[in-house]
DNA sequence: GAGTTCACG
DNA sequence: GACGTACGTGAACTCA
């Protein structure tokens, strides 16, 4: 029967329990391995206090309400709504998702709804229970709630067990319900940072509402309020009050994916009940909710005393003969009903190589507990004739038929695909952009996923890579079986559907084994380790967003490219035969160690240095210094730079250009960098020429498609300003503040040189200073770079040091710090490990610049990751007429419909410049200036 | 596979 | 007093 007349809906506040668990219980931690669960036990207590006492109600439907995402509807229309906001505290963040697998074990509809808040689904589904002649009662006291009541809607706050209805409202607001917008929008609400009119509270709000009717009237006739001073304010800020009133009004169309029918009161199952409240370690809970349901408490083992190998003490050894291979529907949902089970699923996908735009799927591994996993052969060949051990392994010979024994691949894809969109079936894997990238290529959208490669990264980036081998080495120490075994290397490497499928099973089903032991590990680690926000935050959340920038890829045209390459080559064949002339002979230019003995021994030039293997170092800056005296060094200079043009650019780029697409499709690594910096390979588009003119011609060959321009955007000097904020130095956070050259500023303090009367050379000695700071500026290295002597340079950073001795602080401070630690951070709380900063000799050296470059580097990083994962649903509204291609550490590049620019800059911007908030307010001014053509040359 | 060189921020 | 040095990357090339 349909929602209606007789019907009652309870709606629960769902943060409001959270919150209220987390400050009323001490921080409590699961004995086994130290997860906080305190909100999620102080929760389940609610929970099970709201069941008991419905006995005997009326309650017919029953939901709990979730916020979900920061960024709202309500932050497009007004960037600092909720801005003052407290980051959530690190040891609840990790306990948010157990509150919604908790209401779910009570058997009780979870509901949640990504960019709206909790209170809109709340008024939706009021008003639609209203509309339908049905009760609703609100379970929360918030008085944001309060606009709803009236018309068989009630709110009830369960801590006072208090019942609010018209007359509790208007006790509070002194308005009725149909006007508590109104008197919101006048008061405004510091807690979620609602402006209203200042000097307005609730009280003269609510007068001034009853005098007039309604918010409309009174602002229209405004100028008949008697105080001068009221008047004034309500005139003055009509556009804020009319604001604040769209921002506290809820929203009761929420688009949502099901109805009231679906809320309908259900018992729980006692045994998913119980076992949730088990696996939590809930020893009081459990035993009382066993004796109302009538059932035996399941037991909870008490955990042992921690041995000396915390590593996963009681899970079972890695034995690969164990693993099973899926070869039929049957097998398959059988384990896909395990996942649903469990909640999540390790998964790992085998391909045909290791660019994913074009590497087919050949099989997957899932894995749900520790040992138990499996593979699913989807297209190995071979077909009849292959027999293990009868065929050389590498044998290029090969047949190109299915091999028996595997599920089509249609229909297994068609098995798994609802579970791996489901929303309630989380995701695990190792670097799970591979993955998500191969499944979009077959239709399937990966998601909701957690990634232990990111996982370590944002506990360990410093102290070693993150790759599963690494990660299995060192936290299950267990060697993984090395892909070579399977696929051989070099020349005779065969593809992963050559393999054979017995083979295949014990690799593929064990990196899904590793993954979920190295996920069981690290997942309770991350709040220790303080870094489940960054995790959550800047991590996680980037794998989609870089997913469909490497997809979409770069338009380039050949042609551009191919013309360049043959005019650099003819260019560099004049070259060497002019450096051949001057030499005297023939030997390869190329060839660093031959060039050497040829300016060195031969032509016995001074200045010849020879480097830890004997040879001669020939780089730029030595061949730089001799150029003045000799032409040959020049030659060389400039057909290196040609070479490289050509082979790494106009040569390789366009092997790069993918033949179904005809785009470049770059690859970015999230866990490269330690600062937090991403890295892209394959081909690198984060290091295009731009500096030399001829070198910057390159960026002619990226072109936007017909109809379409690109839109480059960049920080201005956003490590300068980070630098400013971090150090605290009051001049140049002023002087970024008033938009002026911080170079040019920082020359005038340090030289007293009027602003006026700065020359470019000393505008750009100081640039070097700035550039060098940020890198944990030595002597020897600004001598280098300005080509002064050494003690004049040290003079320029004394000077430097001097004028603002904030920036020595900070420097000295920040090694203080990680000498202590072994590590430093972000302003974001980005971890990186320092693990050689107490190491004697030159290393330390390194270690410390590294670790005063790393905090200003790593929030920079941040800010830009921070801003890319806002940007898709920023330009949601754009409907696909504006695509973020390429990120190059500083800025975005986007491809963008012609009609379409100036609202994409102004998004994008908007976004780029508020990317550190609410997190952190930079005492400094983000900016970020655009660009836009026809190609990147034109848009940079 | 190490070392050198050079492209970028 | 001597070490050795600007920070962070990836790719191409030579040469053992």
């Amino acid at each position: 029967m349909a929602f209606g007349k007789g019907h009652h809906l309870h709606l629960i506040d769902g943060s409001a329990f959270i919150f209220r668990a987390y400050h009323a219980l001490p921080p409590l931690t699961r004995k086994s391995d130290g997860l906080p669960i305190g909100a999620v036990a102080g929760f389940c207590n609610m929970l099970q206090r709201y069941v008991e006492g419905n006995n005997g109600s009326d309650v017919t439907h029953v939901a709990v309400i979730f916020d979900k995402g920061s960024h709202t509807f309500r932050n497009d229309m007004y960037d600092l709504y909720k801005a003052n906001r407290e980051a959530m505290p690190e040891d609840l963040r990790p306990q948010m998702p157990l509150t919604r697998r908790a209401t779910e074990a009570f058997n009780i509809a979870c509901k949640e709804l990504e960019g709206y808040e909790a209170d809109d689904i709340i008024a939706t589904l009021s008003c639609q229970a209203r509309a339908a002649g049905g009760q609703v009662t609100i379970i929360s006291s918030d008085k944001d709630l309060m606009q709803l009541v009236g018309g068989g809607v009630e709110m009830l706050d369960a801590m006072k067990n208090r019942r609010i209805d018209r007359d509790g409202v208007f006790e509070k607001f002194g308005v009725f319900p149909d006007r508590v917008v109104d008197v919101q929008a006048l008061a405004g609400d510091s807690v979620d940072n609602v402006p209203g009119a200042p000097g307005i509270g609730i009280k003269t709000a609510a007068l001034l509402i009853n005098e007039f009717g309604s918010l409309e009237e009174l602002l229209d006739r405004a100028e008949e309020i008697k105080q001068p001073k009221r008047r004034q304010t309500l005139i003055e800020n009509r556009d804020q009050i009319e604001l604040s009133k769209k921002l506290v009004q809820l929203d009761c169309d929420t688009p949502l994916d099901f109805g009231l029918d679906d809320l309908e009161v259900k018992d729980p199952d006692p045994e998913v009940l119980l076992g949730f409240l088990a696996e939590m370690e809930f020893r009081t809970l459990t035993k009382r909710i066993s004796d109302a349901l009538h059932v035996e408490a399941p037991a909870i083992p008490e955990p042992e005393v921690q041995q000396g190998d915390a590593n996963a003490p009681d899970a079972p050894k890695i034995d690969p003969e164990k693993y099973e291979c899926v070869s039929d529907l049957a097998a398959l949902d059988a384990w896909i009903a395990r996942a649903y089970a469990r909640g999540w699923i390790a998964v790992d996908t085998e391909t045909t190589g290791l660019n994913e735009m074009i590497a087919d799927l050949v099989g997957v591994s899932l894995c749900v507990e520790a040992g138990e996993a499996c593979y699913i052969p989807l297209t190995h060949r071979g077909g009849a004739a292959q027999k293990e051990g009868t065929e050389d392994l590498f044998s290029e010979k090969a047949d190109d038929s299915l091999a028996p024994g595997q599920i089509p691949l249609e229909a297994a894809l068609a098995a798994l695909k609802p579970m791996l969109e489901d929303p309630s079936i989380l995701k695990i894997g190792q670097n799970m952009k591979y993955d998500a990238k191969i499944l979009a290529r077959y239709g399937i959208n990966l998601a909701p996923i957690d990634d232990t490669m990111l996982m370590s990264y944002a506990m360990h980036a410093g102290e070693h890579t993150h790759g599963m081998d690494t990660l299995s080495e060192r936290y299950l120490s267990h060697t993984p079986i090395p892909i070579k075994e399977l696929i051989g290397s070099g020349k005779s490497q065969i593809t992963f559907d050559r393999v054979p499928i017995e083979t295949a099973v014990r690799y593929a089903a064990e990196d899904a084994d590793v993954t979920l032991r190295l996920w069981q590990l690290f997942k309770p680690q991350l709040h220790g380790a303080k870094v489940t926000r960054v995790y959550e935050t800047m991590e996680r959340p980037l794998v989609p967003v870089l997913a469909k920038m490497e997809m979409a890829g770069i338009k380039v045209d050949r042609q551009t490219l191919s013309r360049m390459s043959s005019a650099f080559a003819q260019k560099m064949a004049g070259l060497e035969a002019e450096i051949h002339e001057l030499a005297g002979e023939k030997f390869n230019v190329g060839s660093p160690a031959q060039l050497g003995e040829i300016l060195f021994e031969k032509m016995s030039l001074e200045g010849g240095k020879r480097g830890k293997n004997g040879k001669y170092s020939t780089g730029a800056d030595v061949l730089e210094d001799l150029a003045t005296e000799h032409d040959l060094p020049r030659r060389v200079l400039d057909w290196r730079q040609l070479s490289k043009l050509k082979s790494t650019y106009t040569d390789a780029l366009q092997e790069h250009i993918n033949k179904d697409t005809g785009r470049v499709h770059t690859s970015y690594s999230i866990a490269g960098a330690n600062t937090g910096r991403l890295a892209s390979t394959d081909p690198n588009l984060q290091n295009i020429p731009v500096r030399s003119e001829e070198g910057r011609r390159i960026r002619e060959a990226f072109v936007a498609e017909e109809g379409k321009v690109l839109v480059s955007l960049d920080y201005s000097q956003i490590e300068l300003r980070i630098l400013a904020h971090v150090a605290g130095i009051e001049a140049l956070k002023q002087a970024f503040r008033d938009g002026q050259d911080i170079h040019a500023m920082t020359a005038s303090e340090m030289f007293n040189v009027p602003m006026d009367e700065m020359t470019p050379d000393v505008r750009r000695q100081a640039k070097a200073i700035n550039f060098g700071v940020i890198y944990g500026i030595s002597g020897f290295g600004l001598a280098r770079n300005l080509r002064i002597p050494r003690a004049e340079a040290q003079g320029f950073i004394d000077r430097y040091f001097e004028r603002f001795p904030g920036i020595k602080t900070y420097m000295d401070d920040t090694i203080a710090f990680a000498k202590e630690h072994d590590r430093v951070e972000t302003l974001f709380g980005r971890v990186i490990h320092t693990p050689e900063i107490n190491a004697k000799g030159p290393r330390s050296g390194f270690a410390k610049r590294a670790a005063i470059n790393a905090p200003i580097q790593g929030t920079a990083a941040d800010i830009i990751r921070r801003a890319m994962i806002r940007m898709p649903a920023a330009i949601a509204g754009l409907e696909g007429r504006a695509v973020m291609l390429l990120q190059v550490h500083d800025e975005l590049l986007f491809e963008v419909d012609e009609g379409s620019v100036d609202q994409l800059i102004a998004i994008a911007k908007e976004v780029m410049e508020g990317a550190a908030a609410p997190v952190v307010h930079l005492d400094v001014p983000l900016i970020v200036d655009a660009g836009q053509g026809r190609s990147w040359a034109e848009a940079h």
